[in-house]
DNA sequence: CTGGATCCCTCACGATACTG
DNA sequence: CAGTATCGTGAGGGATCCAG
């Protein structure tokens, strides 16, 4: 093993290739972020809790490397610069879901000092998100979690899901990490509300359609 | 951020708890190759170049600790020590191959000393795998890299996958890595043929099949 | 304020040698 | 075969500083 210099890993294999773009620390958590919509530096940095400048300078230089990530100055009068996926960043999406899903699995009561971002709970619902239990249903959905406030627009088995708020929302959830436990199947729409868990406004019946439609 | 210190990412979010579990170096590779079949240590080392024991004893242990992998002992007279992937583990599939077709857009030439493993090999026919282009078809392949040899049911939409000959092989696929050029669409089954980048035995047309069937 | 650059320190990783 | 022991290096963590 000659040279292991640039930490690849010295197989010929499609999965090597896409963890030695991607295996850094830190890496997939900016293409989660950037999967919702591009971002400034400085939001990046928010939306990652402790990451140092440095590393996330070198992670978005190497990513602009690999020809994941674009690096673009806005248009005056903006001016300002922000980071995208590119086409073929882009294409990470469904790798992300999938992983984000798996993790989903495991992911039991928040510790102590962790964190919810509002990219995370929108990366979270597209990762849940169940095509074939909305067939025929429409419903715009906006999710509250203390402060992280986002929104998903479910049309007949696609998904569009993102940060921010939705004026035209058919349903308002507001709730709190316990919403797992709706999403897990271990309580009821039902219960979620009895509990107090949650708390809605809108359309009723389109919270049970919610505990259906997203499902880890 | 009071303590980072096991290497935690403060989010409360499936994305960021699988890439606790699975981010750090070897990690996705080493279940890549339990996800073919259980194997030994000293396999598990033959088919990843370079790793050091001693991080692949860690690797192994954290994976143990978070429910991934299991050790077991065979049962006398074999008596040797195996690893395998849990139920929960094995639920990692589908995240494999979808990270490693991204992965393989962008694979190119082999670098200079890289080499090819049965189990990446193997795991690529599954990533690369197209379910509705053999609807219908019932096919067994041989494929031959060099000294690696591996196989695939084909039936009807779904793959078995693995590594090994196929004594009743429809057809037999002897290549070299110029056959990624085919998979990759670049050049047809019969252009293969003919510029010596694959020699086939068997069931002539089935080869046309397998280009449409396996599409990077 | 944004978008980094620079410093120091620690620990994970890589290489090698060795053992039951 | 299946690991442990030891040691050197470099990437990442964390704080601080700086130009536009």
């Amino acid at each position: 093993m000659a040279s292991m210099t640039n930490r690849t890993y010295g197989q010929y294999c499609g999965l090597s290739r896409a963890v030695e773009i991607l295996g850094e620390r830190w890496g997939l958590l900016i293409v989660r972020d950037l999967l919702i919509g591009p971002k400034r530096f400085t939001d990046l940095q928010r939306g990652l809790p402790g990451i140092p400048s440095n590393v996330l300078t070198s992670r978005l230089k190497e990513l602009e490397k690999s020809g994941v990530v674009r690096r673009r100055v806005l248009p005056r009068p903006a001016g300002s610069v922000v980071y995208e996926l590119t086409e073929y960043g882009s294409e990470l999406e469904e790798a992300v879901v999938c992983f984000g899903r798996w993790g989903a699995k495991s992911l039991g009561e928040p510790r102590p000092d962790e964190i919810v971002t509002p990219d995370s709970i929108a990366m979270a619902l597209r990762s849940t998100f169940r095509p074939e239990a909305c067939q025929g249903v429409r419903a715009n959905y906006e999710l509250r979690l203390g402060d992280v406030v986002v929104h998903a627009r479910v049309h007949d088995g696609s998904i569009e899901a993102a940060t921010g708020r939705l004026p035209d929302a058919d349903l308002v959830i507001e709730a709190g990490p316990g919403i797992r436990a709706l999403m897990a199947g271990e309580i009821t729409a039902g219960q979620a509300i009895e509990q107090g868990v949650a708390r809605v406004s809108g359309k009723r019946q389109l919270f049970d359609q919610f505990a259906k439609i997203f499902r880890i």
